[in-house]
DNA sequence: CCGCAATAGTTGACGCAACAACTGAATGAG
DNA sequence: CTCATTCAGTTGTTGCGTCAACTATTGCGG
């Protein structure tokens, strides 16, 4: 019950700052951006990109809200925003009356299309250019080892995982 | 105005969507542990233990905004909170009277003290255990080059930078 | 079949953060 | 000395996320 180490080493509390900061920082430049740009949050930039890299660029709310780490509730007040907006349609699944899909409509992905381009820029100028090739290999390693503890069971894995082909996955 | 690199490569797409994915679950998970253990967010957790490394135990709104990379009026909801809950004290600055001064109390620092084993336990159950020495290194390395960027003023640079010697520095 | 538990999703209430507007004090120009 | 400007904080409103019901459908056991 003693703790083993029960405070951290310099060199432990340094990097744990440092990453506290980031995790800080970083979502709200994100949406910062996306915001001004396009009105979206990065949460709503992430589930129309989920949309749009799936087949028939449909997904059941279900799957969409854990490949996304939102709760159902919070994903279903988010579409009805997009919705809304007319960016996505909902519609009753077929297979399960219980559950709904939702699809990506043009508007959406047109959207997608606007807001791609400063997007990247902005992950470029925040992160990416900031590392070197060899930084940006250990952070994958790093960001990987840290996701096995908080997400074990790999929910987020595909996550935008589109982007280097960008948004559209138009061919259906 | 054309962009150089207009999409992600897959290396740089892979290592963004881990980074991402930690970024969205890191806060989670410390603001979970703080909550269900002691009943402070991770930000109040912060504030806190800012104030309890500073002189006299006390420190300027402004410089404490600052420090957490807060905004005034958000801070201003936190520690009125937190005197509601005896856990701080606020009074006015006497060299500046536009200014105030939040002091934390005796049950504040009683607090943190009952809060941080628990909070760095979960600190190196999500992350640090899951890094060897090297990764360390390289996560604070990595981090560095990444706050050049997003907090070119370094302004979050001492928080919570207390925690090899944990909360209390009641020795005035 | 019938009923009961589990699943999928929506809705409403509450809490916290962002933004804007405001008060009061210090600073500076004339 | 006076008035305008800037600065430090607080307060009220809005928007988003979480939690707790609630509805509707499925599926299972008897």
């Amino acid at each position: 019950m003693t703790d083993p180490t029960p405070w951290l080493s310099p060199e432990e509390s340094a990097a744990w700052v440092r990453l506290v900061a980031v995790a800080e920082l970083l979502p709200t430049a994100l949406d910062a951006q996306l915001g001004a740009d396009v009105g979206l949050t990065h949460f709503e930039y992430v589930a129309l990109m989920s949309l749009a890299g799936a087949p028939e660029r449909t997904m059941r709310m279900t799957a969409l809200a854990s490949l996304t780490n939102a709760t159902l509730p919070r994903l279903s007040h988010v579409m009805r925003r997009l919705e809304a907006r007319e960016l996505v349609r909902r519609f009753p699944c077929p297979e399960d009356r219980r559950a709904t899909n939702a699809t990506i409509t043009e508007a959406g992905l047109a959207l997608l299309e606007q807001a791609a381009p400063g997007h990247v820029r902005t992950v470029r100028a925040n992160v990416l250019d900031a590392l070197t090739p060899t930084q940006l290999e250990q952070l994958y390693e790093i960001a990987g080892a840290v996701l096995g503890r908080l997400d074990p069971e790999e929910r987020l894995n595909a996550t935008s995982c589109q982007f280097s082909e960008g948004p559209r996955t138009r061919i259906a």
